[in-house]
RNA sequence: GCCGGGGUGGCGGAGCGGUCAAUCGCACCUGACUGUAAAUCAGGCGGCCUAGUGUCUACGGGAGUUCGAAUCUCUCCCCCGGCA
């Protein structure tokens, strides 16, 4: 892999990342695949949407379709016929997702006097990784630093993550710390191991680290110094956009993590988000995201648009709550050419499932390039996802991630042009 | 006309003497969703209000029995099936 950064305004940053299957623009966003398909979309439909690069994830694929058959078909790209890149998370986010407990997704067969330690979660975690209950059949698996990598190489991965343990949003600075210690132990494994799996290997996939440490300064700081010492690809920011996550947090994170990162690594805010998080994470320097929301708000009914405070557009958008709207004012900051952009912009939500829309004559965004906007009116969107029908899932999927991925390319458009010189290079493990 | 079955909240459908403003679906209304156990989940859903182990009106209409009826009796109306 090979990262250049190519244009940079204040900490907001232009690059380009080459990988074995094809060029990637940052600031990108990568939709989720997590099982080998981002859902409801077509690879053509991704591609016409302006996706660069997927994710895919270690731990769904390992249980489904599982090694073998990724094997058999020479990895995910020709199993699911993407050809661009592919980013796998590790399932180190699943350590924290199936590690709680919780109400609504409660692993039927783990009984109240249960003798195994699992105590109604589907993980359990040791110093030697993490062992996971099948959420499918509940089978047991042991999920390692080593392991995970060797299942990434079956998948053919362009940029691996590697096994971090990722504390849930409610985690004290106890728990963050025992998570960053673990992080690290893992690190180290993953690194000496995906060393010595790849060295020989003609097209050596990329391998990020994860900073941990919460909103704490001195535990992201400690995070991201043991993992310098390795020579990654780039660097993850993880943790920071659990279920519950507060905004503060996540600033805290960002404004702790991203200096310490050297310029010519690419930063990943992994799991981030909302169009206002991901204008206000470019700003401050970060580089990737990826985030289920497009996808998933699409099944649940929902668009994103957004609009500029005097659009008409508004009468009918759920505006960002308070907080988010606090959030957008960062976006006024006149200290970047990229915010400039963005004053006055609003970024909302459409609930699809309100009757108020039942009439709607306008697409679901005016503006919006995508096929649904360009095509269908908001009343037959509306009647779609009040019918079930499979394609208001799908129309909806195509418009959140055209508007994301669009959102994106306006952003790395509106820089100028002007200074192409290559500030710097990372071109070592190509 | 006779015989049989039935009329419960927007709809379907439980309940068949008290713990029933009434199980459960659907519909409807809110809300959530962030490295996907999610085309999911949570809450609300008779009226009123000082919002509560508050109050009023309620299970086709009416009249009874009973301390107490959606539940039992009588009667009327209506619906469905069978036979004339």
């Amino acid at each position: 892999m090979k990262f250049s950064l190519t244009k940079k305004i204040n900490n907001a940053r232009i690059g380009k990342i080459t990988t074995h299957h094809g060029d990637i623009d940052t600031p990108v966003f990568m939709p989720v695949g997590t099982m080998g398909s981002v859902r409801a979309m077509k690879g053509t439909e991704l591609v016409g949407v302006g996706a660069q690069i997927i994710l895919g994830n270690t731990y769904h694929l390992y249980l489904r379709p599982g090694v073998d058959i990724l094997e058999r078909f020479g990895g995910l790209h020709n199993f699911m016929g993407w050809h661009g890149p592919i980013l796998t998370d590790s399932g180190g986010y699943q350590v924290f997702s199936l590690g709680k407990r919780s109400d609504s997704f409660q692993s039927a067969e783990e009984g109240e006097g249960s003798i195994d330690s699992f105590q109604g979660n589907l993980v359990r975690i040791t110093d030697e990784g993490a062992v996971f209950k099948s959420h499918i059949d509940g089978s047991k698996h042991l999920f390692t630093p080593e392991k995970v990598i060797d299942i990434q190489l079956a998948i053919g991965s362009d940029i691996m993550m590697p096994l971090d343990h990722c504390p849930s949003a409610d985690a004290d600075d106890k728990e963050i710390e025992a998570a960053v210690d673990l992080t690290s132990k893992w690190f180290e494994r993953t690194w000496k191991y995906f060393d010595k799996k790849t060295k020989e290997m003609e097209k050596k996939p990329a391998l990020f680290a994860i900073i941990q440490g919460g909103a704490n300064e001195k535990l992201r700081k400690r995070s991201f110094e043991f993992l310098s010492q390795f020579l990654v690809d780039g660097f993850s920011i993880g943790g920071v956009a659990n279920a519950g996550e507060s905004k503060l947090k996540q600033q805290k994170a960002l404004e702790f993590t991203l200096p310490l990162i050297p310029e010519d690594k690419p930063r990943y805010l992994m799991g981030v988000g909302e169009p206002a998080d991901i204008i206000n994470a470019i700003n401050q320097g970060v580089d990737m995201f990826d985030c289920v929301l497009p996808t998933r708000l699409a099944r649940h009914g929902v668009a994103w648009v957004s609009s500029s405070s005097s659009d008409r557009l508004l009468e009918s958008v759920t505006l960002p709550d308070a907080v988010a709207q606090e959030r957008c004012t960062t976006l006024d900051s006149p200290q970047s050419n990229l915010t400039n952009l963005w004053l006055g912009k609003k970024f909302g939500k459409v609930d699809f499932r309100k009757s108020s829309l039942r009439e709607g004559s306008g697409p679901i965004m005016e503006g919006c390039d995508c096929f649904a906007c360009r095509v269908h009116s908001r009343a037959y969107i509306h009647h779609l996802v009040k019918s079930k029908e499979i394609l208001g899932i799908r129309l909806l999927t195509e418009h959140n991630l055209r508007f994301v991925l669009r959102l994106f390319e306006d952003i790395r458009r509106s820089v100028a042009w002007d200074n192409k010189e290559v500030l710097a290079v990372d071109d070592r493990s190509m």
